[in-house]
Order: C-alpha cells, then structure tokens, then sequence
RNA sequence: CCUAUUUCAAUGCG
C-alpha cells in the first residue's frame, strides 16, 4: 500500500486530484485494504501542497467509498483551513467530528488553539485550552507552544511565562521551539533580559540554539535600543556554529539603522553579499 | 525563503 501511497502523494503535490485518486484506488486491485489512513494521508500532501479545495474533495471521495472520516482526517482538514485563515471553518469542523462521535484528541485541540491565537482570539484560545483539561486530554509541548505564543503576540508575556512554568510543573520537557516563542514574545516587548536569561537557561540544558532563537534575540535587543548587545548577539550566532541567515543579518542591520548607526549597517551589509 | 514531514499540530524572515 505504501508505494500507492506515495505515488498518490507525488500526484497530489502537482496539484492532480483525479491522478492522485486513481492511484490510491489501483491498490485495491493489487489486492490491498484501501484504508482511512491512506486518504488521509492523500488529504494531507494536498495540503501541505496548499490545495485546500482538493483536499476537500478527496475527504468527500472517501465518504462517498463508505469509509468514516476518523480523528485524524478532521485534524487534517482543520490544518488545512487553518492554513487558509478560515477560522470558521475549523470551529466548524471540531464541531462536526463529535456530533459524528468522533474523539478529538491532543492534536485536534492545538490545532484548535493554534487556529485561535493566529486570528487574533486569544481570549477563546485560553478558553479551549482550559477546556481540554476537564475533558482529560493532556496538553503537550506543541500546545504549549502556541498558546506561549499566541500570548506573546498579543503583549501577554506575563500569561505566557505562566503557562511556560506550568508546563515544566506538568512534567513536560521545554524544547527549542518553546523557548524560542518565548524569547520571541520577551524581545517584542523589550523584556531583554529576561529574553537572555532564558537563552542562558536553554543552553545550559543542553538545547541548541538556532538561527531562529538568534534573530529574536538581536532583533528585541535592537528594539530596547540596546544595539552594542545586539552585535555581541550577532557574533555569539557564529561562536554557536549558527549558520548566518538572512534574517539574522536583517535583525542585525534594522536594530543599527534604528540606533542611526548607518555606517555600520552599511558595513553589515557588506558582510552580507559575500 | 527557511524548516519539517511519508496519515495530523507549534517558533523565524521578507
């Protein structure tokens, strides 16, 4: 089944429904099951290949063959509509999966969350996240991440650093990706040295800093106007094996050219093109 | 773009 599969997801990421399904569908003639777990993963190459409408179709193909859409497929679907901003529709969906009495689980709730805090319901979102708890479905680290971050976008940092604590109380591991959202939402708004702080505390974790948990750092350093850090940031980057991004060097010469330290940036700048 | 993935979700830049 797994070389349907796959072929059917080559497919799906040129864009190709009826190919794609035609695929899928050959496998029954070589005698495999064609299970719920194959179109959802056809439903999903459509979506990570930003078909939204495609992948709906393939869902309605799957009912029409009589299989029931399980947690999974609902996930998916909510992805994609999520990916589409069509908040509504995600709402819409959760509501559908259990009125089909179909469970929704850790991923469907972040997913949910996610969704939220992205079109700016942030209120709602921490609803929902109270919300799965009594109805015993455990947060994990990726919903941890984005509430944390939907927070801190909202210029609720305190709230964040809350549910950061609480996480760790939980028993669960922060990694890089939750301390990045963090440091994210502490540089917005120049908490900088919390921000480094945190920096500090992930490494001495043993976590890896990347070029993402960089750019957050220099770019909240130069928005506090602390530009002299923010070129030691820069340098520390190198000193951690960092590869150079793009968006690091942008962190860097928005932060001079914010203190006017035009020549420098200039000079940065010139760094860059090599 | 970057990243990631072979059934699902999280951080960055433009």
């Amino acid at each position: 089944p797994r070389i349907f599969i796959e072929l059917a997801r080559s497919y799906a990421s040129a864009g190709l429904l009826e190919k794609s399904v035609e695929a899928l569908k050959r496998m029954e003639a070589h005698g495999c099951v064609l299970s719920a777990p194959a179109y959802n993963s056809l439903i999903d190459a459509f979506v990570k290949a930003g078909y939204h409408q495609k992948a709906l179709a393939v869902y309605r193909v799957m009912g029409q063959s009589g299989l029931r859409p399980d947690t999974y497929t609902f996930n998916v679907l909510m992805n994609a509509f999520k990916k589409a901003k069509k908040i509504d529709s995600v709402c819409k969906l959760f509501g559908e999966m259990q009125n089909q009495n179909c469970t929704p689980n850790v991923v469907t709730f972040s997913t949910l969350i996610d969704a939220l805090c992205k079109s700016g319901e942030v209120g709602e979102a921490v609803t929902v996240f109270a919300d799965m708890k009594t109805r015993g479905c455990r947060p994990n680290v990726f919903t941890y991440t984005s509430i944390i971050d939907g927070l801190g976008k909202a210029g609720q940092v305190d709230k964040a650093f809350f549910l950061f604590e609480e996480m760790g109380a939980e028993g669960l591991v922060a990694n890089r990706v939750v301390y990045n959202s963090l440091i994210h939402g502490l540089g917005r708004t120049c908490r900088v040295d919390a921000a480094g702080k945190l920096f500090r505390e992930m490494v001495s974790k043993g976590l890896q800093p990347d070029y993402v948990t960089f750019t957050s750092l220099v770019y909240g350093l130069g928005v506090a106007g602390r530009v002299s850090e923010a070129r030691r940031m820069f340098e520390e980057a190198r000193n951690f094996g960092c590869a150079l991004d793009t968006s690091l060097y942008n962190a860097l010469i928005d932060s001079l050219c914010k203190a006017k330290r035009l020549d420098e940036a200039w000079e940065v700048f010139g760094n860059l093109e090599e």
